[in-house]
DNA sequence: TGCAAGCGATTAACATGTTAACTATACTCG
DNA sequence: CGAGTATAGTTAACATGTTAATCGCTTGCA
């Protein structure tokens, strides 16, 4: 233990309360492993114009041939009104085409136009190349098991969320 | 498999390019499951007026008792504009004092006052009860298995990124 | 000493996150 | 059928994320 950490104990045991230190934050170590993948993909990512959360519809759409709103957002895990700025700002730029659903008036259908299809042929092989860079510098079992605990930590804690 | 998930990696197969599933992006499983964690917290932090950054600024301050911006900023993990909104806010409510660095003049110190305090006792309670219930949910075990494979992943990431 | 380069903090500009309110459409059940 | 309720999407308002530019202070070094 450095002087500095030994320091840092000290201080926090002489504090008020008595929480565990921000270090054993699980949101927080979560948002710090998130950084230290996307600050390798925001960079790449910016060299073709777009941002990340632009990146994830784009994902999504290229994967799917018609898709409503509503899961497109579910699956790109944004929320609605990030979602309705990021589509305006595509269909604005011709990457992205809006249609009608047949039977539900309330939902839109949207999917990529060529050039949306063009940009995602473009930005994909960088990102699948920096993806096994992570996965060599980490190691690929070790990858695989923390997909597992993080899939298994979130349906844990989805269950019984929809309750009053 | 489900219809619909047949139907899905059908579709991906066709699809022009050969991009993994995006169920397997790294980031988006963080983020995931850090939205798994956060949307328990979230309605806490607001009722008592917060917001989740808020929150990583006042946990880091009550075991502070004088740090500057720069390291403020590192074990919040805030980007400094974001810290500067915030501590801006903070000092205008009376929650955060101000004070000079003694031998670097660019420098200013944070501490939270009395009120910052109290506010802090006040939330520290329902947070640590919160995160018990997390704890419990998933597992201890598991908990830490996830809190040690996140570390790694982040120091194997972080190897090296200082270079031009 | 003096100046170029580096650093801490702030500001600016735009994109996204978050909650709430709102519109239009769809559904439910008497 | 029709009032009440639920849902998809949008808009609004404010907080934060992200990058770039700026300003003052500090440091290294000729």
């Amino acid at each position: 233990m450095s002087a500095a950490a030994a320091r840092d104990s000290a201080r926090k045991l002489r504090a008020k309360g008595f929480m565990r230190d921000i270090e054993l934050s699980l949101p927080l170590q979560l948002l710090r492993a998130r950084e230290a993948a996307m600050a390798r993909f925001r960079p790449m990512l910016r060299s073709h114009g777009l941002t990340e959360q632009q990146w994830r519809v784009i994902r999504v759409l290229a994967a799917s041939d018609d898709i409503d709103g509503r899961e497109l957002a579910r699956r790109s895990l944004l929320l609605a009104p990030s979602l309705t700025r990021i589509l305006q700002n595509f269909e604005g730029l011709g990457m992205v085409r809006r249609g009608a659903h047949a039977s539900d008036q309330r939902r839109a259908l949207f999917a990529l136009t060529a050039r949306g299809r063009k940009l995602f042929d473009a930005v994909a092989p960088d990102s699948e190349q920096l993806y096994a860079g992570i996965a060599a510098e980490f190691g690929v079992q070790k990858l695989e098991t923390l997909y597992a605990l993080l899939a298994e930590f979130s349906a844990a804690l989805a269950v019984g969320e929809g309750e009053s």
